[in-house]
DNA sequence: ACTTGGTATCGAAACGTTTTGATACTACAC
DNA sequence: GTGTAGTATCAAAACGTTTCGATACCAAGT
């Protein structure tokens, strides 16, 4: 457990101050050639690394970026999300950061509970993942960190945003099955209060409407609970119990397609010769279901990098220009619309 | 962005020494139960809370947990790994401690690259999910830092380690299968060298042979090269290759599992009617396949947990007692070896 | 000759805590 | 009344960096 070596030890070795040597680690300021060579000459021979904590001390930055979701997403382990987080992960190390993780309840109260990360000045920037309390964002501008939203978007943009191409989404999903010639499309939603699930939801009435196809409000379930597998199943009961006899649906995530899917199977339906199904997503699960499910790529991973990369933006260039991106989705046709052994028929 | 207090600003308004306030703050030392009131008085008034980097570079220490896992098992974003992944970030929370991640390359070379957290003085302790470069073992040793292990097993047990209790797995996985009337069984297993999965196989080998059952080499399939879906496709088309005819597979993971499933549709084969099929983990997908896979459930979020105590243990009792935790498995029966249907037969 | 501005280096202060050692009081046993 | 052990508080040092301002040199522009 011998004494590592400090700053000030490269500096009496390499008969320079403390500054110097500072600024060559750093590569600011004027440093000569000649020395800086000299300097990393040492920190080599002596195999010195600066400390976090003391650097993070005097210069007011902690090397790290925090990562908030929402309770519920993060304790359901969800994939989409989980995904997201991965793909920060990956991004960070790229940048030399780290990434803290913490959660939030639905509703913020800065005198209750406040991440930790935020009080001990432990982050530099902070991403947030999915809706979360607007008091919660605007506690963390009053603290001057840079935010970027990921799969969010607030009225005013006034942060920057990695987005999912909903709309388009929806309207290619849409399209897909008017295209095989299904009229009486039905849609499966959620709490439609989320902007990336209303908007799935507007790609798909605007897409019928466009195509001439009248709209069935039967058709339309846009007020279940849980957009999750459960959620999905129930969902699909209750569709079928209105009486309604749509011949595809679009679910507004895979989750919810999921749970439809295994809904239909137990009612003895067949996908897609009875009713064809598309999802949004394209979680890891989607593919191996059976049916494997048509689905709408959104490249989870992806967006964890672009938002990583905004924030690391915010934090080096100090200046604070919003930048929204909409990420490309993409159609994944499988055999929940199209039948893989066409035999079938 | 008003100055934020600092401790000083706690021990003038308090009429107090830094060195009281902040025994207060830790909790620690003698303070007389007046003046511990009207510090916390205080300290609400000001909603002081101190600041991680100076805490740190005063007390060496970081409250950050360094997670080490290898490159492969990130990039393929392993479901198996990063479960336990989400585990621990889930218990380092309850114990105010957040987890840095990082990946390490299959062989270590302290000259070459060094985890960043490591060089800068960042994290507390360690947890080492699955198998990395012993040399990065006793690097880390050489550091003082406590190592905790998960699914990872060294000769000499030297270190705190949460495994798989593999060898209870295999041996219910393939009793199930003999109770199910099976004698021709086969292994479906891939890079051996690792504990987990040379454990798997030797439970497989036992149990056969407690039962009489006699051990046909050509069942075999030890050294595919990943244990992915890919590689289970790959070994189930060398195991019918060879010519074997089993009446059911144990494969080592799911992941194999699943890959095979897929191989053996592809052949035309019902399952389990023709094969039954018991894979390990327990991987979400598992219960989502056509048939629902048969496997052995791993409580991987659990692991992570008690990873985190351990090491957090380690951390705050400064004892280095070594504990080995053996997280029990579950056998979850489905449909991939008992027909859920039976209407099939 | 006198500024000016860029280059190079340094000393000292600052960052916000924890920790160490000293001091002083109290209570109790002898 | 003296010694001992526990209790309570504090002043100062230490932790390892970055940053600020000062100094000094040199070359070029007037």
């Amino acid at each position: 457990m011998k004494h590592r070596p400090t700053i000030r030890d490269v500096a009496r070795k390499a008969g320079l101050s403390l500054s110097t040597v500072s600024l060559v680690i750093n590569n600011r300021g004027y440093v000569s050639p000649e020395t800086r060579e000299s300097v990393l000459k040492v920190v080599r021979e002596l195999s010195y690394h600066p400390t976090r904590s003391a650097r993070g001390l005097a210069s007011k930055t902690s090397g790290n970026i925090g990562f908030i979701l929402s309770e519920e997403h993060f304790s359901q382990a969800e994939p989409f999300y989980t995904r997201i987080f991965l793909g920060t992960e990956f991004e960070a190390r790229i940048h030399n950061f780290y990434i803290l993780l913490t959660t939030v309840g639905d509703q913020f109260d800065p005198d209750q509970y406040v991440p930790r990360f935020l009080l001990e000045r432990n982050v530099d920037g902070i991403i947030i993942a999915g809706k979360v309390s607007e008091k919660l964002i605007s506690y963390i501008d009053s603290l001057g960190l840079p935010i970027v939203l990921v799969d969010y978007e607030m009225k005013r943009a006034l942060h920057s945003a990695v987005l999912i191409d909903n709309w388009r989404g929806g309207t290619l999903a849409v399209e897909h099955l008017l295209a095989l010639g299904h009229r009486r499309i039905a849609f499966l939603g959620g709490d439609i209060r989320h902007p990336s699930l209303s908007e799935r939801y507007a790609a798909y009435k605007n897409t019928l409407n466009q195509a001439g196809v009248h709209l069935d409000e039967t058709f339309e379930i846009t007020e279940e609970k849980a957009t999750s597998v459960a959620g999905g199943t129930s969902a699909a009961e209750r569709l079928f119990a209105s009486g309604a006899n749509p011949t595809a649906i679009f679910a507004v995530n895979d989750a919810m397609a999921i749970g439809c899917v295994r809904h239909l199977k137990s009612r003895g339906m067949r996908i897609p010769h009875d009713v064809a199904i598309v999802g949004f997503d394209d979680i890891d699960m989607s593919a191996h279901i059976e049916p494997r499910l048509t689905t709408v790529r959104v490249f989870k991973e992806e967006m964890g990098k672009i938002a990583v990369q905004r924030v690391v933006d915010s934090i080096t260039a100090k200046t604070n220009i919003v930048v929204t991106t909409h990420v490309p989705v993409e159609l994944i046709v499988r055999e929940s619309t199209v039948s893989a052994a066409h035999a079938d028929d």
